[in-house]
RNA sequence: GCGGUCGUGGCGAAGUGGUUAACGCAUCGGAUUGUGGUUCCGACAUUCGAGGGUUCGAUUCCCUUCGGUCGCCCCA
């Protein structure tokens, strides 16, 4: 039996993947014009990396990672999403002391979690994302939100939600802590055993859970938003306030927790609620972790991003039945009749090429009328026709397949005709 | 990690415990000996995901396994 593809991982072929191209163009060309540089960072770092940046308690960690001894004995992470590098990076390179600050940092790439496979989720997947480090203004929250959902809506989507939350600082995030645990201490044994866990780990994720959502404790839980401290709330204004300046719709969701540890203050997400979306409907996320540049050793840096699934994002763009401008086609297509023909036919080709066509030929001897076929099913603006009798008179044709014309022109002057012809 | 569902030619898709596995699309050849997108004719699965079992006989029944797909948990 011939070697399947591994579980959750997909072959982007011809004919799709001029949309993974056309999307990532887009994402590059935004990046330009909001100043987000590129950054490329190994696609597998050391474990230690992950279990403290993204957190020892959350589901990534415990049971989504993808690690492996290498042969030298070191633990090794495919990563599971692109923060925690980054930061490492910044950390590492020493960009807290560039001219240019903030840094503004761009990715696109794969990343690895150990999942069930389902509609929109995949054990390689690849997000777009961005990380701006070194400032605390709430100003650049609401640019990161605001390209974020500008990625979206230059390609055509409508049906966007997003969603905005304030986990608040350390402070304020400790007050919560509290409140919440002494809010389900009592009942916890009516809730289900995750939240069970939680209580003691993060009490904040249990407002998450899907199961207990009935429980009357659910909607007298003490919310986020009451215990931000004057810091944190005015922090949290602004950024509505900035939003609400360049008319990006929100909802404020006390409900939205990220499941990463590193967020604080500014959490966000979008979602798609267009008809025939699967059940997992989070198009993209992120938020603030202005302590996790120090918690990776290196200075306190404040730094907010977010990032976002391809595979999501052409599922969206599926559900709201919209197509990508994608370019198919050649220029010419070179058909050859006989032997001395064929001969010439190598050259004119190459000259074709050389001249920036995009020219293609036939290579398994086929007859005129397949020849043709190909053409045309090749989109081809022109065929171009060699035969030994044309040779004689040293000329070619040249067909225009829409229009259905034919001329001859002397061969030396072919590429400037046609060159002409395409404009 | 748990559950539903599915697995037949390049693709889509019928089908039945029994001698030759429908059909459609695509492809190739011919009608049209040097001209495409239409039409007509012809060709195209020692084989029904893999392994094992039941049976005189299995693609069809049973078990295992792999995979797709959808959902739970969680996330992008």
């Amino acid at each position: 039996m011939a070697i399947q593809i591994p579980r959750g991982t997909q072959d982007i072929l011809p004919g799709v993947v001029e949309k993974w191209q056309f999307i990532e163009e887009q994402a590059r060309d935004l990046c330009k014009r909001f100043n987000y540089k590129e950054i490329r960072t190994p696609i597998f770092e050391h474990t230690d990396l992950f279990q403290r940046g993204v957190g020892d308690t959350t589901d990534i960690v415990q049971k989504e990672m993808y690690t492996f001894e290498d042969r030298g004995g070191r633990s090794i992470t495919l990563r599971p999403e692109g923060t925690a590098s980054t930061v490492r990076s910044f950390v590492e390179n020493k960009m807290f002391g560039w001219a240019d600050q903030p840094v503004k940092l761009y990715y696109i790439g794969p990343m690895f979690r150990y999942e069930r496979p389902q509609s929109g989720r995949y054990r390689q997947f690849v997000q777009f994302g961005i990380e701006a480090l070194g400032s605390a203004d709430p100003a650049i929250d609401a640019e990161v939100i605001s390209l974020a959902m500008q990625m979206y809506q230059g390609l055509g989507l409508t049906r966007l939600k997003l969603i905005i939350n304030s986990l608040g600082d350390q402070e304020s995030r400790i007050a919560h802590k509290n409140a919440l645990v002494s809010h389900f201490t009592p009942h916890i044994s009516e809730f289900c055993s995750d939240c069970q866990n939680r209580l003691g780990t993060n009490p904040l994720r249990i407002l998450d859970c899907k199961k207990d959502r009935e429980h009357p404790l659910m909607d007298t839980a003490p919310s986020i938003l009451d215990y931000l401290n004057d810091e944190s709330r005015v922090y949290f204004e602004k950024v509505q306030d900035y939003l609400n300046t360049m008319g990006i719709p929100f909802v404020v969701d006390p409900g939205l927790v990220r499941g990463l540890d590193y967020y604080n203050h500014t959490a966000f997400e979008i979602m798609s609620d267009a008809e025939g979306f699967g059940a997992i409907t989070t198009l993209s996320g992120g938020g603030r972790y202005n302590g996790l540049a120090k918690d990776l050793g290196g200075p306190e840096t404040p730094g907010i991003g977010f990032a976002l699934s391809i595979e999501r994002l052409l599922l969206a763009l599926q559900a709201e039945n919209i197509d990508l401008p994608i370019e198919t086609g050649i220029q010419c297509y070179v058909v050859t009749l006989g032997e001395m023909a064929k001969k010439k036919s190598i050259h004119l080709v190459n000259e074709l090429r050389k001249a920036g066509l995009s020219v293609e030929t036939d290579y398994l001897d086929r007859k005129i009328k397949a020849q043709f076929k190909s053409a045309d099913r090749l989109n081809a603006k022109f065929v171009i026709i060699i035969g030994d009798e044309e040779l004689e008179r040293n000329v070619v044709s040249i067909k225009d397949l829409q229009a259905g014309t034919q001329e001859e022109v002397v061969i030396e002057t072919l590429v400037d005709v046609v060159k002409g012809k395409l404009g």
